[in-house]
DNA sequence: TACGGATCGTTTGCATGCTAATGATTGCGC
DNA sequence: GCGCAATCATTAGCATGCAAACGATCCGTA
């Protein structure tokens, strides 16, 4: 079975490489870009927010934060009832590219499933959903 | 289907951060176990060859190489033939750890697929394997 | 009202990848 | 035999993640 792992990651890392390549086009790194996809959704997040939404850890949501800032893609804005809460706000820049990479996206998913059956498809949903049900809810046990 | 793309990073990642885990208990990080795969089958690779073989890039096998010498995992030497070549030796440190970690990573393996049945383990492997086919031959066209 | 714990964001340091630039060595062609 | 292009490894700089340490702010309690 590790095999299978094997397989799980040498395709995730082709997938990953083809989307930076698609985004890089529109100015936006493939780790931005899942902060933007919540963002056009919500404004106005903190960085704990979206970390858990994200499922990655604060610092790295402050670090994309702050290289998107300098990109010109967010401003961060004082919580003004809470002053340890920073507000992540997209800039009309970040919401001009939501088309272009919304598309590319698609394109990129379509094109990476083109040889899957539906059928196939849906069995690789449901595969991977164990997966993930399986690795969320028992984390393998290593002793001590 | 970008929903299955997400499905396929979020299982991947939960994997990686289970072996990295795991190999940690052995002293080994996630990547360097990848060096260590070959290298147990084929000792005295140089970085270009490791780097082929693990389909990443040379510099990335020449840091993680560097890490492990410090680490005490393994030791370069010139080529006596060819000054431009390193190879790469495994130090016993390195032998002593292959059969925990082999055995480490087969259960999270059999602990990760545990809910798969024989036949759904088939088709995730075929579903990945045409991604992988996909993107290797054709790399998605981005124009200019 | 003042203090101390809880809650945030940020900084620091590391591991893993990449691309581009640099440096050493080899080997072919003249 | 010499020089120059090809071939390697390495270095530098960046993006993405993590954990741990730090600093600021808030809030319940005494």
């Amino acid at each position: 079975m590790t095999e299978l792992i094997r397989l799980l990651t040498r395709a995730q890392k082709l997938l990953r490489a083809a989307a930076d390549d698609a985004m890089s086009r529109h100015g936006v790194r493939v780790g931005q870009n899942l902060v933007l996809e919540v963002l056009w959704e919500t404004d106005g997040l903190t960085p704990g927010e979206l970390a858990g939404r994200l499922r990655v850890t604060t610092p790295t949501v402050v670090n994309t934060a702050t290289r998107m800032e300098a990109a010109g893609l967010l401003v961060r804005r004082r919580d003004p009832a809470d002053g340890r809460l920073v507000r992540l706000h997209l800039t009309p820049k970040a919401r001009a590219a939501q088309e272009p990479i919304e598309e590319a996206r698609r394109r990129l998913a379509e094109h990476a499933m083109a040889t899957l059956t539906d059928d196939e498809r849906r069995h690789l949903r449901s595969a991977l959903e164990k997966i993930i049900d399986r690795m969320s809810d028992h984390p393998l046990d290593l002793g001590e």
